[in-house]
DNA sequence: CTGGTGACGTCTT
DNA sequence: GAAGACGCCACCA
């Protein structure tokens, strides 16, 4: 159920360890769905309003801040990153290389 | 039912 | 690496 799927992502989301970020993809395919990267953001996007999440540990498979280039969301995600450690470009790459969250 | 829309991903130039 | 074209799929007008 569409439900069920939206607390499984918050709830996977909630264990992205802090310093760390994982990709849409990765996180669908860690729930059983490796088609459906796009609902994972979905799911954030639609995550009650006074939960506390680490949304923002979340970027695309390029490693890139998935909002529009310096949009208020794109802007917020990157002071967030920053503030925990998490090397980000002035574009809004991070580098999964050294960051990528691997359980 | 039909078409448009994404906080996405993969494959091809 | 970069830029496009496709593919995916829940949701909604």
């Amino acid at each position: 159920m569409s439900h069920e799927w939206n607390e499984s992502v918050w709830k996977l989301v909630s264990f992205i360890p802090q310093g760390k970020v994982a990709t849409y993809g990765q996180l669908a395919a860690m729930l059983g769905f490796p088609k459906r990267a796009r609902h994972v953001g979905y799911a954030l996007k639609h995550s009650p309003h006074d939960m506390v999440l680490p949304w923002q540990r979340v970027v695309n498979g390029k490693g890139l801040i998935s909002f529009p280039y310096q949009s208020e969301q794109f802007l917020m995600q990157k002071a967030m990153l920053e503030a925990e450690g998490v090397i980000v470009s002035e574009l809004g790459k991070i580098q999964l290389k050294t960051h990528g969250w691997r359980p």
